[in-house]
RNA sequence: GGAGAAAUGGCAGAGUGGUCGAAUGCGGCGGUCUUGAAAACCGUUGUGCGGCAACGCACCGGGGGUUCGAAUCCCUCUUUCUCCGCCA
């Protein structure tokens, strides 16, 4: 969420900028800057009658020392109403408070000054392409169809053990996960990112952490006899590792990878966007986060989709990088670059990668700050991150893209990891 | 799952109702001394909120309560440790 101070100091500012994410966010604003005006009236006031309070008090403990009862009564009984009015001044300022962060969780985290404006997706900008789009004879099939030719992805046993958008891989398509798997882990970790295999269930305060709570609350599993959220993806305990963690310059930069199952209820997509491996409810991905000081986070997102294009490029598959427009960017993005790669068979592009700099949106939940060794101030850190990939929609492209005669030939770089070239 | 013990600042560890935001030691930072370093000595060293500031308020695992006043007493939750049971 934004910080109270940015609102209070530049709210013209935030309610310009974030008509680029097509919100309005003048009425939010515009509340939150009188209930705070009257919270700090409040609280101020609470706070001076505290302070009486705490000399009475002080002073009571100091009569009593010295014996004198009755004059320490009387002053206890001067008490009684301050304590009231401190209470209740307490109550509405914390209720106050309570109103304020409710508004200020809506509120989208403003958007970098390059977004694009733009309604949805078509609006995007392409940065750019690579690799020539690969031209299939017509009897190509889309990768669900191979999935079952040569038995390596089974949709209906993944149904029938759980349900749709669950597929069981086998064979040398199990063996291909893993191939991918340890490939981005292995790529990632040369990068210098370090790796973690953390929980896959989370709590509250980590998916508030990270913004997926309140707010997408739908789109998470809830394990409810505990209260857990199995996560949607790496970011959410990732980033948590961090939260209310106060780093000092030399952590810097941070980097860490994680490969975890992601868990997605997709609740309202339907038709043939959710064919095949497209879209599930389970899927392997392997996540890389990035932790900097503000002045660096943004050739740090730069840095990072370098490094998922290398990824790419090693495994030949043809991609395009869109800088996502006002309209497609996320709620707690400031700016995201999509990759996605082309799925020859479908002959559509296919999000596999979502990277992205959150600036201190996810900071200020998260009360991950550093201290700043100049001023000795703690300042809120950036975060950021991206896929590194999600495995799915890879394996849908590599199937349908390098189907050849012989089989599915295996890019050079992943022989070492599976073991074999061909899925025959 | 049963029984018991514990949770204090970066770490260790005092503190059982009143100048305790918290002794002491270690570590960190600054300085004196030194050609330099070590040692020794002196000083300093948590976070958040409000305020231009002086300063004030809050925080001793989380939440609630008793009291004029709580690190200290009560309730509750969580976590850790020891013993027993069960178990991959």
């Amino acid at each position: 969420m934004l910080t109270l101070s940015q609102i209070r100091e530049n709210s013209s500012f935030v309610i310009e900028r974030l008509k680029v994410k097509n919100f309005d966010a003048k009425p939010i604003v515009d509340a939150i800057t009188g209930l705070d005006k009257k919270q700090r009236e409040i609280k101020t006031e609470a706070e001076s009658l505290q302070a009486e309070m705490n000399k009475i008090s002080k002073e009571i403990g100091i009569l009593f020392k010295q014996g004198k009862q009755t004059e320490a009564n009387e002053a206890k009984e001067k008490t009684s109403e301050l304590k009231d009015q401190i209470k209740n001044l307490s109550a509405d300022s914390e209720k106050l408070q309570n109103d304020i962060f409710a508004l200020l969780v809506q509120i989208p985290n403003i958007p970098h000054e390059s977004v694009p404006e733009g309604k949805s997706d078509a609006d995007n900008l392409e940065i750019r392409a690579f690799g020539a789009l690969p031209k299939l004879p017509e009897t190509a099939l889309p990768h669900w169809d191979l999935a079952s030719k040569y038995n390596v992805i089974d949709f209906e046993l993944g149904n029938k053990l759980t349900g749709a958008g669950f597929p069981v891989y086998k064979g040398k398509g199990a063996r291909l996960q893993r191939a991918l798997i340890n490939f981005f882990l292995d790529e990632n970790q040369k990068a210098g990112y370090t790796e973690y295999l953390p929980p896959l269930m989370v709590n509250e305060d980590s998916g508030f952490g990270t913004g997926q709570l309140p707010d997408k609350e739908g789109q998470m599993y809830h394990v409810t006899a505990d209260n857990y959220y199995l996560i949607p993806t790496a970011e959410v305990p990732v980033t948590n590792i961090f939260r209310d963690v106060i780093l000092s310059e030399k952590d810097f930069p941070v980097k860490c990878t994680a490969y975890t199952p992601c868990f997605r209820r997709e609740a309202g997509s339907y038709g043939k966007d959710v064919r095949g491996l497209n879209r599930l409810h389970q899927f392997d991905k392997v996540e890389i986060v990035q932790i900097r000081k503000p002045e660096e986070s943004y050739d740090a997102l730069e840095e990072m989709v370098k490094h998922v294009e290398s990824i790419l490029k090693k495994l030949n598959l043809p991609y395009r990088i869109l800088k996502l427009c006002g309209g497609d960017i996320s709620f707690t993005s400031a700016l995201t670059y999509d990759f996605e790669v082309f799925s020859a068979a479908q002959k559509r592009w296919l999000e596999v990668s979502s990277v992205s700099n959150f600036e201190a949106y996810q900071s200020n939940r998260l009360k991950l700050r550093y201290k700043d060794t100049e001023t000795k101030k703690s300042v809120l850190a950036h975060t950021l991150n991206g896929s590194s990939l999600a495995l799915p929609r890879i394996v849908a492209a590599l199937l349908e893209n390098n189907q050849t005669d012989k089989g599915i030939r295996i890019p050079e770089v992943l022989v070492d990891y599976t073991g074999f070239e061909y899925i025959d």
